[in-house]
DNA sequence: GTCTATGTTTGCGG
DNA sequence: TCCGCAAACATAGA
């Protein structure tokens, strides 16, 4: 269940694998709701035979542009995996869009859940417009962030998973940059002062950026756990301080990690750390 | 059978 | 308008 750092390294593995420059020659569609507003025909019909010219990310967002003004948004939210293999390579039941490629490979997007969306448009600014700032972006400077922090009276954890506001964090990394910087979960944004909040700053790039290194985070053993293009896991979870660390001896002070429930989503904290 | 899940949207109600 | 909450989407694994 990806985010920005297993979403990058999806993108990385797919320009690694030379799929710039390939021509979608057709598509199978097997579950509509998966690009959906377009019915299979429309998708098909649209797709045949763009070029893809260039691969990125956006939030969670992984971006095919096409040689056309077409492009495919393509959000894996809970289970979504892409895969590129060999069109004679054998279909599973969970492949509910396969684009054809002209090399004879195939873009294969695997997704138990069905919950993931690709999306097929001319206007995808739409779309990305409403995502808030990268948080790894040069020009995404800390007094942006403490001047974004002051006029929100949310608490953190859901303010950093809400992504107009900052694009890219989900629960893991939400849990892991709190406890970087030493942040409550619960605590409201506005009272932050400006030291912490430039902690937070520097703790979200930290940990999106070693995970970066380490090809994203890849947690139990699980067929429906993040796997990057090539299936190949990720390598992160051995720099993870709280998340899934419940009970645990927090690695700073040796004080038994928490978790809570915020927002609807299980939350990790040391008590002992991270004071309200 | 129960509970949990790395995501997002929708429809309330305060 | 801002914010929080519950439910929904659909499936697998413990």
């Amino acid at each position: 269940m990806p985010e920005l750092p297993e979403v990058q390294t999806v993108v990385n593995d797919l320009i690694a694998a030379q799929l710039i420059g390939q021509t979608i020659v057709t598509a199978d569609v097997h579950w509509n709701k998966t690009i959906a507003p377009l019915k299979p025909k429309e998708f098909r019909t649209k797709i045949a035979n763009q070029t893809i010219t260039h691969i990125w990310r956006r939030g969670k967002y992984i971006i095919l542009d096409f040689q056309s003004d077409w492009h495919l948004l393509i959000h894996l939210r809970m289970s979504g995996q892409l895969q590129l293999v060999p069109q004679t390579h054998e279909r599973s039941k969970h492949e509910h869009v396969v684009l054809l490629l002209n090399d004879g490979r195939d873009l294969r997007f695997h997704d138990t859940r069905k919950f993931g969306r690709m999306i097929l448009t001319q206007n995808p600014t739409n779309i990305l417009n409403e995502l808030g700032p990268e948080p790894l972006d040069q020009n995404f400077t800390r007094n942006q962030f403490r001047t974004m922090l002051k006029s929100r009276n949310r608490r953190l954890k859901p303010l950093l998973l809400d992504q107009t506001f900052i694009a890219g964090l989900g629960n893991i990394y939400a849990d892991e940059a709190l406890w970087e910087a030493k942040l409550h979960p619960l605590q409201i944004a506005a009272k932050v002062s400006p030291r912490k909040a430039v902690n937070l700053y520097y703790a979200i790039r930290k940990v999106l950026e070693r995970s970066i290194v380490n090809r994203g985070t890849s947690l139990g053993s699980g067929k429906s756990n993040f796997a990057s293009a090539g299936q190949r896991r990720g390598e992160n979870v051995v720099n993870l301080q709280v998340f899934q660390r419940t009970e645990q001896a927090c690695p700073r002070c040796q004080t038994k990690i928490r978790r809570i429930i915020v927002g609807q989503r299980s939350t990790h904290l040391c008590p002992k750390c991270q004071k309200l």
